[in-house]
DNA sequence: CTTGACATCGAACGAATGTTCAGGTATCAT
DNA sequence: ATGATACCTGAACATTCGTTCGATGTCAAG
């Protein structure tokens, strides 16, 4: 039979004193000691913070430089306090569903090449990120949303918008995936491009219509120079 | 009469020291102990390690937690090693002229505020982003180029440009400044909007053209939410 | 030449910190 | 019951590391 203590991955303690890392790091922009994190998590001996510690490593969810004073880190999702790592989920174009959010679910990933890291300083102070993702923009049917092949949105996952916010949409009926600025009006959607020069389209409020997130910034690399 | 030796601001040696920090960070992912600074920049005694770091840190160039392995840093330019700050050297819009640019002058702030942090791995590996720069989009005018008021494009500074690359340019004839992808032919350029929908502009090679740096990233902030 | 600010050295001290160990306790499968 | 395994304790130990201090060298001003 499983032994109920044993879960295998993470324990509740393993995730107190994770936590406690990323939070003193963040806190005093250096990692704590044995001693701290002892302290902090509520453990008594310095060898049982050790012992988990050396579980965390093993199991990859932290770096250690033994003999190192502070010589540890948190690794994974972000490569620094300072930084957020968003997952990019898919592509986002005019014929192809979007990609399917489960609500509650956190995309964070470690793998560099399906992700963008962005300055938390660029987002909201409040923002902790672990409801946003990021699609890639295939072909030029955003074009007038500003926005071309190739760019990365990013956006909070939500399935409501308030008037004048831009989100991702669902079009069951046209089969096709936007980006535009969300109004609701008396029974109707109005979905306006970004490019003032374009017309908006109107959707009555019978018609199926998915709100799959609202974009919260828009990354354009250029990638025809070296450094 | 004025001492050769003391140069009020900055050494020969602070620097190296600081050089170093910044370097040991990078490599290990944690700061140097006073006695490897040591090592690293020569100094045989720990002592005087300390005597420089407490310059250093009077004149603001680090942070130090006293008694605390490795509490040091490197205050200023960048928040972390994995982050580049990016300076917002002023607006672009079509009738002002673009900020001048000094050659070989760094334009590094520690003011937030006037400035962009883009995590490093958005950029080729090789970037040091010492010639990098920011400006902010005003206005309508560079729509055609798929880039909007409030946007914050980021520059490579550069006189000259390859063809296909995306160009900061100001034209003193049409007293414009404007961002276009840049092609060199026979005897005149060609500013080609990125929208492809939108005509190209000929610029014959007698009239006067600055190219200002090419473009390197685009980043569109969208503030209508809350975190 | 003397003085004093600045720079450097070497050594020693003590606090901070990671490591190790010998033993406890609880839970569970056999 | 029993042994295995995970969890925990307390203490001692060995380094690492920041700090301090007295001595020395250098150079420009008085």
């Amino acid at each position: 039979m499983m032994m109920v203590r044993k879960s295998k991955g993470i324990g509740e303690r393993h995730q107190k004193i994770l936590d406690f890392i990323q939070e003193y790091q963040r806190k005093y922009k250096h990692p704590p000691s044995i001693r701290e994190i002892g302290e902090g998590c509520d453990i008594s001996s310095t060898s049982v913070v050790n012992y988990y510690l050396d579980q965390l490593e093993k199991n990859g969810y932290i770096e250690r430089d033994r003999k190192i004073s502070r010589g540890l880190r948190v690794t994974g999702a972000n490569i620094s306090v300072d930084t957020l790592r968003i997952p990019i989920l898919g592509p986002i174009a005019a014929g192809i569903p979007l990609p399917e959010l489960q609500p509650g679910v956190n995309y964070l990933t470690d793998n560099e090449a399906n992700a963008v890291d962005v300055a938390r300083n660029l987002l909201p102070p409040k923002e902790k990120g672990t409801d946003l993702y990021a699609l890639e923009v295939k072909g030029d049917s955003m074009i007038d949303a500003m926005i071309n092949d190739g760019d990365i949105v990013v956006l909070k996952r939500t399935a409501e918008a308030r008037n004048g916010e831009m989100v991702a949409v669902w079009l069951p009926r046209d089969n096709e995936a936007t980006l535009k600025y969300f109004f609701k009006e008396k029974d109707r959607f109005r979905l306006q491009p970004a490019n003032p020069t374009m017309e908006p389209i109107y959707i009555n409020k019978d018609v199926p219509l998915e709100i799959k997130g609202k974009v919260v910034m828009v990354i354009r690399k250029i990638e025809t120079y070296a450094a």
